[in-house]
Order: C-alpha cells, then structure tokens, then sequence
DNA sequence: TCCGGTTATCGAACCGGTTCGATTTTTATC
DNA sequence: GATAAAAATCGAACCGGTTCGATAACCGGA
C-alpha cells in the first residue's frame, strides 16, 4: 500500500502539503496540485481510514445499532441511511445487539471507540442507569423507534397512541364492544402507547373493557401464542383481538387456526406493524402500518445535519412523531 | 480519555512496559502487573482501538456483508457469527449492499481499510472481473450462500442441486406431470443448481418438460409475480409449481390467489426455503429449507480458525455443502 | 527598490498505541 | 563473590495520517 509519504517524494513536495492538497485542493497553487494529483495516480494512492480517523479523532462512519436486523421495520430506515449517508461520502456500519442490554452497550461503546461521526439508536431499554448511559454518549446521534422517557435527544418515531386508537375505533365502528388486546412490555414506549390508545378509546366509547382481555404478549411470538391462547380459552370470547404488534397478532392468528377458529369469522383480528408477505396472508390483516421509508429519511437527514453542522450540537433534541397509516384487510368483521 | 501514557506515568513504568503488560501478562514482573493494574484501573484507561488497529495493522473486527440483511436467511447466521465472534473477542460489523456490485465493492474494500481481521461474504456477482476483485482481498475469509465458480476460498452452503430435485422428486411422486418451475437468475449458482436439480429429476423419470413451464422468476418478488402470471393464463396450465425460491414461491401463490385459482385445489405449490410467519400463511407451503443455524456455524468456526491460527492461511480452502431439509406443507395434493 | 500583506510550502509535533533491539536487573551456577 | 544466562524494563522508531505555527516566495503599491 502507497502511502502519502511516497506521493509526497514522488510530487517532491512535503508530506504536510500533500495532504493539505488532498483535503482542501483550493489552498495549494495549481502547479503542485497538478503534481499531487499525478503522483496520487501514479502510486495509486489511497488514504488510509484508519490512521485518518485516529488522526481527525472522527471517522466517515454512521453507526446503526437496532435490536434485530432481521425485522422488516428497520429495512426501509436502513436504506434510506445508508442511500442519504452515501450521498455525504459516509459509510454506515450496522451492529445487532439481539435486543441484549449489555450487547447493545457493548457494541455501541465499541463503535464510538472507533470514532464514528454519528450513531443512530433503537434503544433497547429504559430506566435511568440506561438514560445516564445514552447520555454519555459524547456523539451526533438520533434515537428512532422507541422513545425512552429521560433521555434528551432527537427522537423520530411513531404517534402509537394514534396507533392503538385508529384500531380500537375501527373495531368499535364495526360493532365488537368484547375487544381483547394483547399488549406489549409495558416498560416500552410504544407498548405503553399503543395500550393507552386502546384503553382510552374505549373508555371514551363507554364501553367496559373486560380484564381478561388484556393479556401481555411481550410483543414475541411465543409470548403472544400463550397469551392468545388464555383469550380463546376464556368462555365468554371476545370477539376481536386487537394485537399491540405484528409478532402477537400473528401469533394469534396462529393459535386461532390450530383451535380451529375462523377469522374472521368467529373471531376479528387487527394489528400494529406489518410484516413481510402480509398480503399472502389469509386473511389479509387489517393493520395500521408506521411509514418506514419516511421515517428512515427523517433519521438520515437528522443525523447527518448534527454530524455536518458543526455548531449543531447546541441545537435542542427534538421529537419528530409521525402518524401512521391505516390499511384495510379482510380480517375484521362487522358484527 | 486516559491514555497509555497516563497509565505509565502513574505506574512510573515505560509506556512499553505497560503495553507489554497488557497484552502479555506474563512477562512482567508481579509487582509491576499489580502497580500497572491499579493505574490502569486509577484512570479509568481503555486502549483505544484505533489506535491498536493501525500499530498492529489488523483489528478485532470482523465483516459480514450480505445482499439484504433483512432476509431471514440471514438471521441465524449472523447470530452464530456475532455469539461465536464474541467468545473469541471480537466484534461483527454488518454491511449491507443491497445486492448491489458497486456498493458492495466499496463496503469490502472500506472494511478492508478497517483492517478487518476477516471477512464473511456472502457474493453478490461473478465472471472474471469479479472473482480477480474478491481473491484480490488479503483478508482471511469465507464465502456463503452462493458459490462463485473461480474463487478459491472457503465456502459454505447448501446443496441446491439436492434442493430442486428433492421438490421435484416429491410432486412427481404425488403424480404431477405438469409441473412449472420459476427460475432464478441463472448466472448465480444456487439458482442453476436448483434448476439443474429440476431438469435433471424430471428427465430421469422420463417426464418431458413443457418449455412454457419454465419461466424467469430472477428471484424477486416482481418478476416472480410477473412470472407467475404467465404460467397462470396458460391454455393448459400445470398442475404444480415449484418456486426456486421464497420470494417467486409466495409471489406464485399471490397470483393465484388473485386470480381465484385455489392452492393445492387447483394447483400445487411447492418452494425452497423458509420465510418468516411461513405457519400463518395459507396454504402451509411445501418446503425445502436450509439448516441456517448450522451454516452460520460452520461459517463462524471456519473464519474465526482462518483467523486465529496464524498459519491457516497456508490451508487449501474448502467447500462446506449442507444437505437441505424438506419440510411437509399443505400445499401440495395427490392427482 | 523597498515594504507590507498574501499565498504557498514546510517541519515538527501529535493522535495512541505496538514492537523490537538494547540495556538493566535478577537469578542460578560454580 | 564472580559470571553467564534469563528475565524485566526501557527507548526509540514506527503505523499513516493531520494540524498548526514558522518560513519562504510572491504580489502590488508607494
């Protein structure tokens, strides 16, 4: 590998102005430009990241950090990052902590040891040890997904009160009043909203909700299997299952086809969240769906304006919440 | 941040001493291990690896990049790479390159400049240029999923061959005669050993092939939707279709469904690997799948041994080719 | 021609570690 | 107690860049 001393011996200039050269062309005379220029090609130069980003103390790269790379929710966030960094000669490296506390510490620290120029981060906890470490966090950064009470940074996500409410009213308009809801750890932000747009819909609807059919499905599939499970079992069935997250709902679905119910026939069902393949689904879910590829342009304008702003930091965090969008399938009933 | 000379000066040590310590315990008197340890812990010290990377000219890194990360294919992979990684001390970063070429390059070749200690790869092309441009890498790696004619390095996956022809062998078995296939692009390997795997099941139990039957699904959704169609407005149309993989499988199924045509009533389904949620769609596709969990596995042990054992690099690489699984739907009927 | 003010280039220090040959200290042997 | 061998420690060079104050070259104006 050639390195910027062997450019400079070949342009028969200093080390110091080759890189001046390289890094701002317009404060070095035309001639020696000319004469870098050919060197770099000459010895097929190519800096070294590494001993820049030591060098700078920063380096071109974003960090994504989320919880399950897998999931179909962050395809469109890291798209758009990676599309939007690209354009801003920025490289995104992402990093899975499987929803881990200490993986996710581990790796975020791990990635700021590498001098990132910015973080975006799905947090995947809560509470002030958690916040206390966010914070510590001496980088541009965003957080998506999951608002964590506390922390005070920016923040791009969805309205899932909204959520839970635009499906809670659209159950109530087709006429089930024995709604069952299976919710997420309420710990979660997005959990704890989307159960809040339950409960208040209803109650502003006067209609009683039945504590039995509020079970807790931890947004996981096997937690939502069981948790479905205890509602189809109950005698008195609702006669929709509002699930709090695409994972529970189908693992209700699931449940409700090896019981042998119909949906919708006996039982309605609807979801936050889509899923890959949604529509070869039968039957297709009605669902409220959050606008991933918006979403993902919103982190990616964000982060890269704290990162290319220098004097952005002193700018105040600031929450962008979108609302989500309502998609009509043929799994709810009118009753 | 404390550095490697704070440490010394508290210690009153040389920084070598300390840098020695550190990553050879053994070789430092007791006495000044313990004065070095208590320094180190006094100021709170963390090398900075960066700054280990570019002395040491190689990282705790390891890369992985994939065409989608999203799919699921993917997920248990990258799992055993992260866990095992993990023991062994070092970290996965995860590119994604969209399954395009020139990103994919520049992705590599960046990570490269990380001075990654190695390198997971699952190809994205072939042709000469390209297996000159990965065997150009001097990093220890292994290659997955597809297998590039051309490049001599470890590889891992599954027997794509034995893919297509255990699904064939099994509609045959079922009496279908007519039977479609929705090919993949078949400049990529697991796409012409699965077709291989068709034709040459097909010809050995003395069953012509419709040349109509045949279509390009290029392995995406939109194609295999389009491809699809074509097979479903036929005059005489097959009895069974077996998709070379999920996506043209489930865009199949989309476009019967569309079109009213009842699976497996009026026509059978049958697909390589596995999608998520595959148990709540209806039908249950008929399937073969990859063993995920124990090609990531192999891929991690392998890598991390390329990486560990100084002289692994002298090792002739190898091929790790898995047999698939099959994996009985209700998608498939008897004619 | 001389001078003040730009503009171009350079040298040296620095980022934060590693490594290796040289030097000093300790230990074992006679 | 002298001496060779082994163990511990050190200093300096290095990895490959950036940055900044200092010097050198250049320019127009008096």
């Amino acid at each position: 590998m050639a390195t910027i001393r062997d450019v400079a011996r070949l342009a028969e200039v200093s080390v110091s102005t080759v890189s001046l050269a390289l890094s701002n062309p317009g404060r070095v005379s035309q001639k020696t430009l000319e004469r870098i220029r050919t060197a770099v090609a000459a010895v097929g130069y190519v800096a070294d990241p590494l001993a820049q980003s030591l060098a700078r103390g920063r380096s071109k790269m974003i960090g994504l950090v989320v919880g399950n790379v897998g999931n179909p929710f962050f395809g469109d966030i890291r798209r758009e990052l990676e599309n939007y960094a690209l354009e801003h000669e920025h490289f995104v490296l992402i990093a899975d902590s499987s929803g881990k506390l200490e993986r996710e510490r581990a790796l975020v620290e791990h990635l700021i040891g590498l001098k990132i120029a910015g973080l975006a981060l799905a947090p995947s906890s809560f509470g002030p040890d958690y916040v206390k470490f966010v914070e510590s966090l001496k980088v541009p950064m965003v957080c998506f997904d999951q608002k964590v009470a506390g922390i005070e940074r920016d923040f791009v996500g969805s309205d899932n009160y909204l959520a839970g409410a635009m499906l809670t009213e659209h159950l109530l308009q087709l006429g089930h009043r024995r709604i069952a809801f299976i919710a997420g750890p309420q710990h979660m932000h997005t959990a704890s909203e989307r159960y809040r747009g339950f409960m208040e819909t209803m109650a502003s609807a006067g209609v009683d909700v039945n504590p039995n059919y509020v079970v807790d499905g931890q947004f996981t599939r096997s937690a939502g299997y069981e948790a479905a499970m205890r509602l189809l079992i109950q005698p008195e069935r609702p006669t929709a299952i509002l699930g709090a997250n695409n994972a529970v709902a189908l693992a209700a679905l699931q449940a409700m086809q090896e019981l042998g119910f119909d949906c919708p026939g006996d039982i309605s069902l609807c979801m936050i969240d889509d899923v890959q393949w949604s529509n070869v689904i039968t039957p297709r879910i009605t669902m409220v769906v959050q606008d991933t590829l918006k979403l993902g342009g919103i982190i990616a304008r964000r982060l890269l304006h704290r990162i290319s702003t220098p004097d952005a930091a002193a700018e105040p965090p600031q929450d962008f919440v979108l609302a989500p969008k309502f998609v009509p399938g043929n799994s709810c009933r009118r009753v």
